[in-house]
DNA sequence: GTGAAAGCGCTAACAC
DNA sequence: GTGTTAGCGCTTTCAC
């Protein structure tokens, strides 16, 4: 065989044993605790070394009756945003020697149990969960078990860092008013509790302007169910000339249905995403699309995170961030006579 | 304070006392083991029910000087192949009751121990990895530390399963020499030992094809740096009629540095990436690319891993897949005299 | 069928 | 400074 031989892990009381001291010396040095004299820790640290000693930080954890482990629940992994706000959660917990434990939904059907499940088995001491599919109530009874900070959405009651929807759905669709459409479709995402404030704000800010909103459900968020939804929002008699999604995905997805109903983009159809994923950059794609600085909401509830473990009795943490509407190639005015 | 006392949560011992038996016929009826009446069990349940009981799954791997559950790294969340092998390995980890641990590299920096520590710290009993950046020999040692699987690269003495990047990167380099193509680059990336393989095997089909190779490496495996690099091989004065580079993302970076540089994509310059990324199918991007079959390498890699679970002394897994060329608009003959 | 007791690797009083 | 002891939530002999 190959393998080697894989001996059983040293243990702290290895290490005691080597040097001839207790136990507790040993975890007292470990944990930088006071009352070991500075002999005694080198020798512990390189008895330590000798035998491959890592301490396990599971067992402290439950020997402390503490849980030090924080969980991180992302909605889509193919989604550039969920990459984004873990990069935030990272930098926020650098600096504390915490465990980030990641889950990542198993498929976008409107229930993230099993992701949700596997954290709490893991035995997590708070979980940040972007996106939560669950309902509002569903998430309130999770929080009820374990810290939980919601990023990307807004749950009362919950330390919730979130990106103003409203603000974002209303600049998207405004703009495009502005160049003059009239037929605009809104390709929204399933209809959760967390997923409603874009697609209200873009029928509010249509009929505010005297226009007739029309919001048709993609089956989830993935680009191949955009694709498919915006080709029959494409098939209809007054088809829209612009057209605003959920996410960026959902809009590439609405791209390529376009060109494959021999449509270009914007000269036919203008179309506006969300996210400002790095696709939306590229040249001849050049999406017109909402920034929701998802790095800064990772970071932001990377923090709310260790203030709620440091202080379980803080107050609800509530943070809203300003989107930002960044204009690209793939919105223009409706043609003549469309 | 609107958020709710937190109750301590209940335990075997207090479903135990609930019911009026001891912790061992719980502990037993929660693991289907025989010996427990049905009555009891019923009984058992319920009372667990009430109180909200949920096993402590890291309690009782300690228990049972036991690891159950598995660790997945993952080089790069922002690239494609990875979210592909994470839902193979789930598909594959599917049945088992096995919690399943990410972790992802904190940055493109050459080194991983971070990601692997933390995977070590959480007590996995497996590590799947894809794609260790680490040397072959740190691999190896780490590997007679816990089990280890690496995917998507080849290690001697380690369980593997990878795709066959010599074929791949000849096919891609093939094809660019037969559409005429001469002045063929390759973007490659950094050069650790486990992404060597398609940098030789460019080299190689170059130079029997009379061809003199022109490997350039970028700093990282990014679209920004992919960028930075093609512009310097823009920038030569027999500049490159075609690039082959490591993966799409690279590709990606590439064709903005054309774009930006007055350069179009195919008529002044042919690319081919690596992963066939979904962006890579955008109408527009087109992108011809090679595809390594991602999810079957995450699916087998999770077998591989339960494989190894089972049995300790299994020989060495070495599993190859055959990737695949896909060709699309990005390739094309060099224009005349260039 | 059921339960008592020891132990997993570690922490945390408390005493020496 | 250093060691003793009890215990975290669970599993697992082994005896009743």
């Amino acid at each position: 065989m190959a393998l080697d031989h894989r001996p059983r892990p040293a243990t702290q009381s290895d290490v005691a044993r080597e040097v001839g001291v207790s136990r507790t010396l040993v975890s007292f040095a470990f944990r930088g605790a006071p009352g070991v004299s500075d002999e005694t820790k080198q020798a512990i640290f390189d008895a330590a070394k000798r035998l491959g000693y890592r301490p396990n930080a599971v067992a402290a954890d439950l020997a402390r009756k503490h849980r030090s482990a924080v969980g991180l629940y992302l909605m889509d992994i193919r989604n550039e945003v969920y990459a984004d706000i873990l990069s935030g959660v990272r930098t926020a917990l650098h600096q504390d020697r915490n465990r980030l434990i990641l889950s990542v939904s198993r498929s976008v059907d409107g229930e993230d149990q099993g992701a949700l499940e596997s954290l709490m088995e893991a035995r997590v001491g708070i979980i940040i969960a972007a996106t939560l599919l669950d309902s509002d109530e569903r998430a309130q009874e999770l929080a009820k078990l374990v810290p939980l900070v919601s990023v990307t959405r807004r749950i009362e009651g919950v330390d919730s860092v979130h990106s103003d929807d409203a603000a974002g759905a209303r600049a998207a669709t405004e703009h495009l008013i502005r160049l003059g459409h009239t037929r605009i479709a809104h390709l929204a995402g399933p209809a959760y509790d967390g997923h409603t404030v874009r697609r209200e704000s873009y029928a509010k800010t249509m009929r505010d302007a005297g226009l007739k909103p029309l919001t048709l459900a993609a089956e989830d968020f993935t680009q191949d169910s955009g694709e498919r939804a915006a080709a029959r929002l494409l098939g209809m008699a007054d088809r829209p000339t612009a057209i605003f999604t959920h996410n960026d995905q959902l809009a590439l997805g609405a791209r390529e249905a376009a060109y494959a109903g021999g449509l270009s983009v914007p000269a036919d159809l203008s179309l506006v995403g969300y996210d400002n994923s790095r696709t939306s950059r590229l040249h001849g794609i050049d999406l017109t699309s909402v920034d929701l600085h998802a790095v800064e909401l990772g970071r932001r509830a990377g923090v709310a995170a260790l203030n709620r473990l440091m202080d379980p009795e803080a107050p609800i943490a509530d943070e809203r961030l300003l989107p930002e509407l960044v204009v690209r190639n793939s919105t223009a005015p409706p043609r003549e006579g469309s």
